[in-house]
DNA sequence: GTCTATATTCCGATAGAC
DNA sequence: GTCTATCGGAATATAGAC
């Protein structure tokens, strides 16, 4: 048996959905504290306003959905085989929580500089450190060259951009959520063939 | 000398503007009338209220941006002239009107059904005619046995994402938003060479 | 048609009892 | 810590003069 949920977690839990159905502007304090089943008041006496118990929120999901990805991107393998792992681990997170990449990116929009200070804290970028890696494969001629800015953004669209269409594609070929699910397992392998056959010699 | 811009257009431009840089929630209607440099009674004269103001604009930019796109996957040519055809156009079509993808991708989380209602408004869907020429090409082995939906994700979601993303982009690599449009233009080219190589036997 | 002034609604935030 | 009641401001929308 579970212990008791305590109401700070109750707002949280609640705030999460909320936001991310809503977007920042479009959330109402009410509608949190209904979600959450507890009095308004309560809102501002744990998270003072608004905007920190968005940034909370959003401070969450940045710590939960990316330091996994990142650390992909800084382990010492061959280029192959993390393009394969970075793939696969992506889709199954977004598979997990579908709803964070869209949050991900109207926050991008909303606010690019607070989200790269939230996201960067001031440490060497995966990003750049992958595309370290890539350039150096390329001078020692293990793969095709390429724009390495190029090559990520092949990777991260493909993994990405499925779930952001998401209802569409279900609205369009007539499928639940259930096969959507499925559709997504097939690109964890799909899209790291893709990419690889794209650079290898 | 252009004609003179009456009141209504005026509205519209200034409307278009602010909804697509903060969203039907985050616009004021003061931000539209001052960015018009008229009052804000006008724009309840002229639309009413905020919402049809935004259904407005939102028929305008899908009405713009799809029937050109859509046109070409309804063409009668090969796939591969197709593939290349359409993600040039896409790729162009975003590099004038950076701002639309972003604006359409949210509108399909907001109210998916009201997004595909004005969109398809009923006929055949041009995507659901591509999908079909996609099982012919297979069926008569021109193309690797692929699934159609996933075909069509990997080309749509090379051609948009990378704008949805483009001002951590620009950012993280340091680069402006000239430089940006070179590495577009680029895609136009890498992308269906990407693409046609995936399925070409 | 266009403006000013105002009505109305909504929502974030606080005060204060318990 | 939790609630009820309410404040104060902001934003949509309207009334009415010109």
């Amino acid at each position: 048996m579970p212990a008791e949920i305590h109401t700070p977690e109750k707002i949280l839990i609640a705030a999460r959905k909320i936001f991310i159905d809503k977007g920042l502007d479009g959330a109402r304090m009410q509608d949190i504290a209904n979600e959450a089943g507890i009095n308004k008041a309560m809102l501002h006496y744990y998270f003072r306003n608004k905007e920190k118990l968005f940034e909370t929120i959003f401070d969450q999901l940045a710590n939960e959905f990316l330091p996994k990805l990142f650390s992909i991107l800084e382990l010492e393998i061959p280029l192959f085989e993390k393009i394969e792992k970075f793939c696969s681990a992506y889709i199954q997170q977004e598979i997990e929580t579908p709803y964070v990449p869209m949050f991900i990116v109207k926050e991008i929009n909303r606010d690019p500089d607070l989200f790269l200070k939230k996201v960067l804290r001031g440490r060497n970028h995966p990003l750049v450190i992958a595309m370290v890696q890539i350039k150096q494969e390329m001078a020692q001629g293990n793969i095709k060259p390429v724009e390495p800015v190029q090559l990520l953004l092949n990777i991260i669209s493909l993994c990405i951009f499925p779930f952001l269409v998401q209802p569409m594609v279900q609205i369009i070929t007539g499928i639940e959520r259930e096969q959507f699910v499925k559709l997504m397992e097939q690109r964890k392998v799909l899209v790291p063939q893709l990419i690889i056959q794209s650079i290898k010699l």
